[in-house]
Order: structure tokens, then sequence, then C-alpha cells
DNA sequence: ACACTTATTTAGAATCATTATAAACTACGA
DNA sequence: TCGTAGTTTATAATGATTCTAAATAAGTGT
């Protein structure tokens, strides 16, 4: 259990009960994990038996991937992934069954990015593989 | 102006008016294109003066994409974006300006993937390296 | 060309994730 | 304790996408 007290207000975020309980169940885990909205709003039910508005899950998620706690996986689907690690990392997307697997760093070669955009930089290299049966 | 009809008959599409239309906007180009579903009907609009509907858009979109004649590219955005590039490529994505930019293989070095998933096969791989000012 | 079956198109309704609204509430510094 | 700015909340609004069911068009056999 971390004090996430100080972590909210080191980034300019009230530690409300409701952003506290949402970091317990996003970030009091041994392992990072993906996430829905939805699923999320089920966990914090489930964890805390306090319902939290959905408007708040929606607007303390997206505080927190504003401020790199969390962050957006690109992939196509009718919901919003989200992923608790929030390392440069890749994924395997099973089409079939329709779920993500993070891959270590270590899975997948160094990629060399030989083309430059004027003015932009990189700010991070994403590879999804995808798989089927 | 590639002769269309074939095309459709040989995937089990039947060849009507509205697929034969938007053919010609997807793929009488020099250069393969990104869209949105939205834009794709501007541009069968301007192009054809003939407005096709909304749903068959959708439908047509759609049966392109099982049949392999277009593909979605994983983003997050609000709406679905599609590529009329086919092959296997990667992607900028200037995350300002919310543009996606097309990368040559050339462009990227290769990719190594070291992992296997038990009875699954890896089907595309993809990188979207993200842009920033 | 005709009749018949099946695929396709269509407008509009329905769905569903997400965002906006605006009123009530809370953290926190003065 | 007060005042203010930040938060939460229920609910409404939005907007992309899908569904529906009726009208239309394409393909097939005669």
């Amino acid at each position: 259990m971390t004090n996430y007290t100080e972590k909210l207000r080191n980034s300019g975020l009230r530690p409300t009960k409701q952003r506290l309980q949402i970091c317990e169940v996003l970030f009091d885990t041994e392992k990072t994990f993906h996430f829905t909205i939805n699923e999320l709003e089920q966990k914090i039910k489930d964890k805390t038996n306090n319902k939290i508005s959905l408007a708040t899950v929606y607007n303390t998620v997206h505080a927190f991937e504003k401020k790199g706690y969390l962050k957006q996986i690109p992939i196509n689907s009718d919901q919003t992934y989200f992923d608790t690690n929030v390392t440069d990392h890749h994924h395997f997307y099973d089409l079939n069954e329709e779920k993500l697997i993070d891959l270590e760093n270590s899975d997948v070669g160094p990629i060399s990015i030989k083309r430059k955009i004027n003015g932009k930089k990189i700010k991070s290299v994403e590879v999804l593989v995808k798989l089927e049966d």
C-alpha cells in the first residue's frame, strides 16, 4: 500500500478520496495490466464497495494519462484500452480472442527508424504484433 | 481507370454502382492514403456528385476490409482510420497535428520478434512512431 | 425478356462509448 | 473559519457506428 497523496499533490492533482481509491486499484499490483474504462469501473466496485461516478473515472483516467501515469494503447477497438505499464513496450494482439499481451523489451529486437521529420522528435516507438490461429 | 467489376465479382461481391464508385475514389489514385469514414463520404460527394448512403459506405468499407482491400490503422482516435495501403508497413503519428504519415519499409530496420505464443501465428508486425514538437 | 431468389442499398432508429453541463461538494491556503 | 478554485456527480448531449426493415438491383434459370 503506497502513499499516493504525495504523488498526486506533486503532479498538481488534489488527493481526493476517489483518486486515491483509483490509485489503489491501478497501482497496488504486482504486475501492470490493461483495462478499459468499464473494466476499471467494475474493478473499483469489486475492490472498494464504493461507487465512483463514471464521469469521475473518465476524468481521473484522463488526468493520470496526461501526467504520464497511464497510457493509451493504440488499437482499433470500440473501447479505449489503457495500460498501467507506461514504459515503452510492445504488444501482441490476439485477433481471435481480442486480447492484448505485453511483450518484454527483450522479446523484440532493436528498432531503427531511419527517417526524420523536420522539427519533430520521436516520442515513442511501439510495435503491435497481430496474432491469429 | 481500372475495371473493378471483375475484382469485385472475384471476391464474391456484386459490382453495384455504389461499390464501383467507392472503388474509384479509393483505388484510382497514384498514391495510397488514409481516411476516416466521414472523409471518404466527403470525397465521394466531391468526386461523383452522387450521394451514397452513409450505411452503404460503412458496409462497403467493412466488406473491402474483410476482403483485404483496405485495412484499419491501429490508432487511438474517436474515429476509425483506414488505409488503402494494405502492405505491411509502418506509421508516424504526429501528436500535435493528429496526422498520420506512412513510413516506407526501408525507413525502418528489420524487426525481430523473439517470443512465440503456442498455436498462434504472426499475422502482421506494425510500428507506430509517435512524434511531437 | 421474364420471373424468382438473394444481395444490396437506404433512411432512419437504436446503441453505446465518451464528453459536456451545471449544481453540489471538498481541499486547502489565507 | 472563509473564500476560492478544483472535484465529483447525475444526467443530458454528442457522435461514431450498427441495426432494421422496406425498397431496389443483380444474378440465374427458363
